[in-house]
DNA sequence: CCTACCGATCGGTAGG
DNA sequence: CCTACCGATCGGTAGG
């Protein structure tokens, strides 16, 4: 049983119970393997706890970032950044929705390396998004006055929004409803072509 | 040691260790109570889940919507909402945070009554919301075709957003940000009045 | 409200 | 990778 394998498992596991939720013997029974087996392979639980948001970060890269910015700069880009983001928070690789939403209302009062991790992974995500709306305004696809990291910080509330109305309410409007706002956060940074 | 006096120890101890993390023997300790003290004041963990999701809910009730509904219909009332909402994500009541939104996140893939009862919970919020939402309507505040669940959809975004950034990365701008989410979307459906 | 206890499970270790 | 084990803690029960 290779690492890479356990961790794979892990990363589902944690989505749907979370990064404390997860425990070893848990993971050993899954897999058929001994606790010791398991605990071999990492240090400590936090070791696994953090191998697991790593795991998922990259994955998360492969899925939504890369191929988002395959994409035309300004909305295009923004975009597929947005639907791609969505996609990842209902993928059956993560079948308990974004495991980052998960750890974040989890580690949110935890103070530790877990937690640090995240907030770096989190940060550096939101910054990416800020990034993609600044080539958007150097393109002339958004207004001058734009403010790309409110908007960034928008769009992660749309996607919470989506998280909590698909998967708690499990109201079947949810991607219709993150759709709408997606679209009025953009219409309202549009640049508008003057016609004087 | 009065029922409700462990209630009000397990809400806040819940909103940071959330509904699962909350532990019989943990309480106990706290509270200078054997385990089984606590436990006969309940029939099971469960049953204590349960009570304190009510208990935030009265709580939620006479601190954040009471008040609010004491101020004049439409946006006024919105704000009042809107405001006293971000005031109980960061009450010393319950220093783990929302607990409401903390419980979302941890029961939305564990079926059972704890989670049916949030469901409800959260769904009557929504829906209070909407409500206010159409006496500003009625009021012609907002505009006509402004779309109630939609918009306590994108509040309740928001404010998801506002506790993500404040907890989690420790923004010291989290509130400003949430501030001019929702000017911006009480901004879309403001009635403008015409001067024709 | 208490003491005393149950079987199960936790993270982790010893030794191989 | 394994068996066998450690002390701690879990929800819950018996009996008072």
């Amino acid at each position: 049983m290779t690492r890479s394998a356990i961790l794979d498992h892990a990363v589902k596991l944690a989505s749907q119970v979370g990064l404390s939720g997860l425990t070893i013997g848990h993971l050993a029974e899954d897999l058929k393997l001994s606790k010791s087996g398991v605990f071999a392979h990492f240090q400590s639980k936090e070791a696994l706890q953090i191998q697991v948001l790593e795991t998922a970060a990259q994955r998360f890269v492969e899925e939504v970032v890369k191929p988002a910015l395959g994409e035309p700069r300004g909305e295009p880009r923004l975009r597929a950044i947005f639907q791609r983001w969505l996609g990842w928070a209902k993928s059956q690789q993560t079948p308990g929705g974004c495991l980052f939403v998960a750890a974040s209302v989890e580690l949110d009062d935890r103070p530790g390396p877990v937690r640090d991790r995240l907030v770096e992974l989190q940060s550096e995500w939101l910054a990416l998004i800020a990034n993609v709306v600044r080539a958007g305004i150097a393109e002339k696809e958004f207004r001058l006055d734009a403010d790309p990291e409110q908007l960034a910080h928008d769009l992660y509330a749309v996607m919470l929004g989506y998280h909590h109305a698909s998967r708690l309410l499990q109201d079947p409007r949810a991607q219709a409803r993150a759709n709408a706002a997606f679209d009025n956060l953009i219409g309202a940074c549009r640049q508008t072509r003057r016609t004087a």
